[in-house]
Order: structure tokens, then C-alpha cells, then sequence
DNA sequence: AAAAAAC
């Protein structure tokens, strides 16, 4: 087969703004909370297109014709958490968890969302930067804990897993929070006798449209309306419409935050009617792949020998955790059985499980109490854990209807379920015939990726280039916590 | 032809 490195390996054709000083290469430093970018947001004189207010070399920054002045301060970011103005409360949270210094999202993004009047928002970060922590912390500077038992913010996302994760930040981040009620509004986890009691509401659209139905859900005193993964949520069918739906049925002005890694043209449209007036933050999508993460593909002779070579790796996935994603459920659970009958310890986690089963199989994850974890695309989005060195893309990630479409989206989430904050991480991606060869060449050329080839033939070769990267983050005590404080 | 998300 040809080498695909070479293949994919193109000039960038990417229209840089030649304008744009050239980014300095600095290594990518875990420093505070943010080892996000690489310092080189540099402001441009630009003023020619209409509405943009700001081009760096990696992010646009769009304000809405609402806060539109750009002699205001919430124009250029702030250094310090403390500049903000948040209560001693939030302020203790995020010194407990060792949180010193905000993101660059979190910089650029806080002050425009926690200021009033409360506007809009569509942020664009890189995978593992501090999206979470940047609207936790707006969500909490809205809540009055006087009411601690009246729904004020709304927050939705797209798997049951990620909506728990996020009420553990909002809970962590609130430690000190007096009378913070944070509830998932996830299948089985809110009293039919009592209904929605807390101020802070996470959960997936399903079950809060369900709620709001039902009249167990009081949103008539929402102020803030979060939804993360927000390019999946808006453009899925079913889950956009569950959106359109649970928006047109809360308070007219609430305050609407967007976030996602990812932002396709085609969903930004969506996007920016239905959080309207919004100010933009976005990045070029040559800048969304994460410095951090070696990205290598294993060239696999054919499909069953996929199987082979990924029992081969099972010593490399141990040294730190890792995730193997497949396309179906059922071979999810398939190789899950095999490998665990060729005596590897694996668990498997997909949507077909009990919710309380799949409680379990997560926490087993981030605790380390298991360390190889098969899914589907189910956990390609926002999970965050820490100790996750290795993603493997069993099964190229693919749109819908026949599989004719590589899915960049997919890949850029699944990849950085590893690298986070800062931390590096290896992906593999394997590939054993001309389309899933082809599909990967797009994901590669379309990002701009080199990609490092690995030979199921060449053992010592492919040991030694992953345990390289590995060996080099275990080497490095200075990482941030995760917005979980581990 | 998949996954996810409701009862």
C-alpha cells in the first residue's frame, strides 16, 4: 500500500492572513488551568471587514453589535481569574483546585460572558482547553443561592456521560458555594414525586423536554441557557429539534452559550439564529488540532487483522489509559468478549447499557480501576480524563448514509479525548483498505496533519514511537488539574 | 447500513 504519510503530507493551502505575525513556536506549557494555544494571540490592525473586530493568527473574535465597543475592556480578555470580580466563593473554588491562571478561552471568553447585559455567545476552543470551566463559572456568576431550589441555569449536552461530568465540574467548581443545588436532568435521576429542585439543571434534551412537558421542570426563572458539543446538539435530527423545541419554551431573553471544538460552516448558520446577537469567538480549522497529540495510523493488511494488531498493542494502552472507539455497539461488545477471552482485561460502553451500569463503567474509567475502555461514538465528545494517553480509531470515524464520508468532526473530538491541558497523547488510527485509507488521507489533508505511519510488521518501531511521546508526559510533573481536580 | 437522545 502507499504510504499514506507521504500522501497526505501537502503544502498548506490554507489562506493564511499574511498580515498576521507569524506565531512564535513555543512549546506548549501546562501553565495554570490553560495550556491552550501557544501564546501567540497577537492583535492585528485589520478594521476592514465589517463586524470583525479582531484577527490573530489563530482566533476571531466577533462582538455583537450589543457590545460592540471596542474602548470596553471586555474587548481584550483579562490576565486573572480575580479581574473578573467573581464572589470570594467561586474565587475559593478555583484556588482549591489549583486553578491559577484562566485559559485562553477562558480569558478571552468570561469577561464578554458574565458581564451585562448578559449576551449571547458562540465559542470555539481546541479540545481540553477550559471550555468547561469557562461556562461553569458564568453559570455560576448568574445563580442567586438565595434560590436554591428555583431552576436559574439550563445546561444540555449530548450524552448521558458528559452531562455528569459536567454537574462533578459545577459541584467542584461551587464547593464553596452555600446552598448550590446542581441535579441531572438524565434518564432515572430526577423524583417524579418532587420534580427539578436545584438552581443549576445538566442534562440531555430528551429527559428536560420530558421534564418541562410533564410540568416538573419550572424554567420560567431561567437566566442562562448552556448548550456544550453544540454543533452535534443543533445539527442532529432529533436533538435539534429537541433544542428548537426546549428554547422556544424558556424566557425570551435568556442569555444563550454555544461551545464546541468544532463549529462546521454549514451548523454555524443554525447557530447564529439560535443564539442570536452573539458575540463570536472561532478558530481557523488548520488551529484546531491540538499540539500535544501524536497523531499515527497503523497500516493494517486487512480487516481481521485489525484484531491481531490491537491485542499486540494492549501492553502500549496500559501504560497510561486509553480509548478504542468502534463504529456499532456490537462490536464494541464483540471485541470486548474476545479480547477478554485472550486474556486482557478491557471494559466496553455504549448506549445499548443500563444508565446505571454505564455510571459505573465510567467512574471504573477515570478512577484507573479499568484502563482500556471500547466505545462508540457515544464518548468521542467531551469526556474528560485526565489519565487517557492513547485513543485508538479502531473504525475511521464515518458520516451517516453508506459511509461514503469521512467524519472530521468525529475524529478531532475522538482524538482529543487524549492531550488534554497540555498533556500530550498518542492517537492511532487504523486503516486496512483503500477507503478507509482514502478517508483518513481527507481527515489528514483537511486538518493539515502529518501523520506518523506504524507497521503492524515492525514492533520495535511502533514501541518505540509511542512509549517516546508517553515516556515525555509521564516526565512532566508540572500538569494542571482537569476541571474535575485530577 | 450508526450512535445518541424520552416515556
Amino acid at each position: 500500500m502507499a504510504d499514506l504519510a507521504s500522501r497526505i503530507s501537502k503544502p498548506s493551502d490554507a489562506p493564511v492572513d499574511d498580515k498576521a505575525p507569524a506565531a512564535p513556536d513555543a512549546p506548549a506549557a501546562a501553565e495554570g488551568n490553560g495550556a491552550e494555544g501557544n501564546g501567540a494571540e497577537q492583535p492585528v490592525d485589520d478594521g476592514v471587514q465589517r463586524g470583525l473586530i479582531e484577527t490573530t493568527y489563530d482566533v476571531e473574535v466577533k462582538l455583537s453589535d450589543l457590545q460592540a465597543d471596542q474602548e470596553s475592556p471586555l474587548y481584550s480578555g483579562v490576565s486573572s481569574f480575580e479581574e473578573l470580580g467573581l464572589p470570594k466563593s467561586i474565587n475559593d473554588g478555583l484556588l482549591a483546585m489549583n486553578f491559577k491562571k484562566p485559559s485562553k478561552i477562558q480569558e478571552r471568553a468570561l469577561p464578554l460572558m458574565i458581564s451585562d447585559p448578559p449576551t449571547n455567545m458562540i465559542a470555539q476552543s481546541q479540545s481540553g482547553t477550559g471550555k468547561t470551566a469557562a461556562f461553569v463559572l458564568t453559570v455560576l456568576s448568574r445563580v442567586d443561592l438565595a434560590k436554591p431550589t428555583q431552576p436559574q441555569a439550563l445546561l444540555l449536552a449530548p450524552s448521558r456521560e458528559l452531562a455528569r461530568q459536567i454537574q462533578g465540574v459545577i459541584q467542584t467548581i461551587g464547593q464553596f458555594c452555600e446552598n448550590l443545588v446542581v441535579e441531572a436532568a438524565i434518564p432515572g435521576s430526577i423524583s417524579r414525586e418532587t420534580g427539578v429542585r436545584a438552581s443549576v439543571v445538566v442534562g440531555t434534551p430528551g429527559t428536560v423536554m420530558d421534564l418541562i412537558r410533564r410540568r416538573q421542570f419550572d424554567v420560567s426563572q431561567l437566566k442562562v441557557l448552556v448548550i456544550d458539543e453544540a454543533d452535534n446538539m443543533l445539527d442532529q435530527q432529533g436533538m435539534g429539534d429537541q433544542c428548537l423545541r426546549v428554547k422556544g419554551m424558556l424566557p425570551k431573553t435568556i442569555q444563550i452559550l454555544l461551545f464546541s471544538a468544532t463549529f462546521p460552516d454549514k451548523v454555524m448558520n443554525f447557530a447564529r439564529k439560535y443564539a442570536a446577537n452573539a458575540n463570536e469567538i472561532k478558530l481557523r480549522h488548520q488551529e484546531l488540532t491540538v499540539k500535544g497529540i501524536s497523531q499515527m495510523y497503523m497500516d493494517c493488511p486487512d480487516e481481521t487483522k485489525k484484531y491481531d494488531v490491537l491485542c499486540k498493542l494492549y501492553g502500549l494502552m496500559t501504560i497510561g489509559s486509553s480509548v478504542i472507539f468502534v463504529k456499532t455497539r456490537e462490536s464494541a461488545s464483540e471485541i470486548q468478549r474476545r479480547m477478554e477471552a485472550d486474556g486482557h482485561k478491557v471494559s466496553a460502553l455504549h448506549g445499548a447499557y443500563e444508565g446505571q451500569n454505564r455510571d459505573a463503567l465510567l467512574d471504573d474509567f477515570r478512577s484507573g480501576r479499568s484502563k482500556v475502555l471500547i466505545t462508540t461514538n457515544v464518548l468521542a465528545r467531551g469526556i474528560d480524563v485526565s489519565s487517557v494517553s492513547m485513543v485508538i480509531n479502531y473504525d475511521i470515524p464515518m458520516k451517516g448514509f453508506g459511509d461514503r464520508e469521512p467524519d472530521m468532526e468525529t475524529y478531532l473530538h475522538r482524538i482529543g479525548r487524549t492531550g488534554r491541558f497540555g498533556r500530550v497523547g498518542v492517537s492511532i488510527s487504523f486503516v486496512y483498505d483503500q477507503k478507509s485509507f482514502n478517508a483518513l488521507s481527507q481527515i489528514a489533508n483537511h486538518y493539515d496533519i502529518d501523520l506518523v505511519q506504524l507497521s503492524p510488521d515492525d514492533w520495535d518501531m511502533t514501541e518505540k514511537k509511542v512509549q517516546e511521546v508517553i515516556k515525555s508526559s509521564r516526565a512532566r510533573p508540572d500538569y494542571a488539574p482537569n476541571a474535575l481536580g485530577n
